[in-house]
DNA sequence: ATTATCTATAGATCTATAGATAATGC
DNA sequence: ATTATCTATAGATCTATAGATAATGC
């Protein structure tokens, strides 16, 4: 029964951690906090000396699991096409507790907790902002529209390919999509 | 307590019906059994009359959403840009408990539930299929591409303009969206 | 006589809290 | 003395079932 104040903020982290993870692959009703606390070897008495209830340790494990995300955000300024390559991937499909959550959690967010609808929020926003400054197409406004179409077939791509249960089917729409918007990202489309 | 035969069926498509919104409302897990039957104006102990458990509920409700889309999916073949301005619109994103199933509860049905997934499948299929042959592409698999592509995009955008807390930015994602979506509906693209 | 629905409840599970235990840190 | 974690449990809620009630339909 170990309880440094050092070793406190490593337990929160862990919880977090793990958390962020169970929340993408299960949703965020998915999953007991008896059952996160056993993932992370503690029992369900400590949690609230962390977190004042249920929906804070949503909204933290939320904000984690977009930190884990910037990686990929920061490669769509530096290696476009790269980032799409891996977004939109089985790699990534098949990866879904440390994928993107604003794909894996688009439904639970809908439905509730504000504080992570917030955040939210604001990672969609520089994405878009991103994505739009990345292409190659002339016209401002092209580039808003077109990053629109980009960030919404990343995202809905990959949560299509999880949720059918054809393989094939599964890498066609990633394929597909993939195909696309890497055309997208190379070619100048300012006709009218 | 009236219960001719006839009522029973009446009473079990209520219950169907009433799922299949709320579900796509609050998620699959996001009702208890005792509120839709409230919502159906019935009580708890009825509902093992109609299905065997919960899941075989889950099943026959989102079997009756989707047949609910059936009309959308209809008019992509006769009016695919009258198809896609309904499917990415204000109207449907503030309408979930009657839009699209297959953008509603994308996350929901990864991760369980195998028969609503099979059915879930089937549906993403056709789509694809539809959208494909409505496109003015030339080559066969660029039309299958680029209609995985749009149907991502659909999917996306309105799980996107759902989950985000600004209107203004949900509203720029739909639109965006919609104006490429529909360019590419109009454009023969073969350039490779 | 059968059965559709009702009331009531058993058993499981989940969030949150109370009180005990044992290591930290003044 | 303080506090991080543990065990235990109260209270709420959820699925599923048992038995009562009243209308249907042979």
């Amino acid at each position: 029964m170990g309880h440094s104040q050092a070793e406190k903020i490593a337990t929160h982290q862990r919880i977090v951690s793990i958390a962020a993870k169970r929340f993408r692959e299960r949703g965020i009703d998915g999953i007991s906090i008896a059952d996160l606390m056993k993932d992370a070897s503690l029992t369900v008495g400590g949690f609230y000396k962390h977190f004042a209830s249920r929906e804070e340790l949503v909204a933290e494990a939320f904000e984690h699991a977009l930190r884990d995300s910037e990686p990929w955000q920061a490669a769509i300024s530096t290696a476009p096409r790269q980032a799409m390559r891996t977004y939109i991937s089985e790699t990534h499909r098949d990866d879904v507790a440390s994928g993107c959550p604003i794909s894996a959690l688009a439904n639970d967010i809908s439905r509730g907790n504000d504080d992570a609808r917030e955040i939210y929020t604001n990672y969609v926003r520089r994405s878009l902002d991103l994505i739009a400054k990345a292409l190659p197409t002339e016209d401002s406004s092209s580039k808003r529209t077109e990053a629109a179409l980009i960030y919404s077939a990343c995202v809905g791509s990959i949560a299509l390919s999880r949720a059918v249960s054809d393989p094939k089917l599964s890498k066609q729409i990633l394929d597909g999509a993939l195909t696309q918007v890497l055309e997208l990202l190379s070619t100048k489309r300012s006709r009218k």
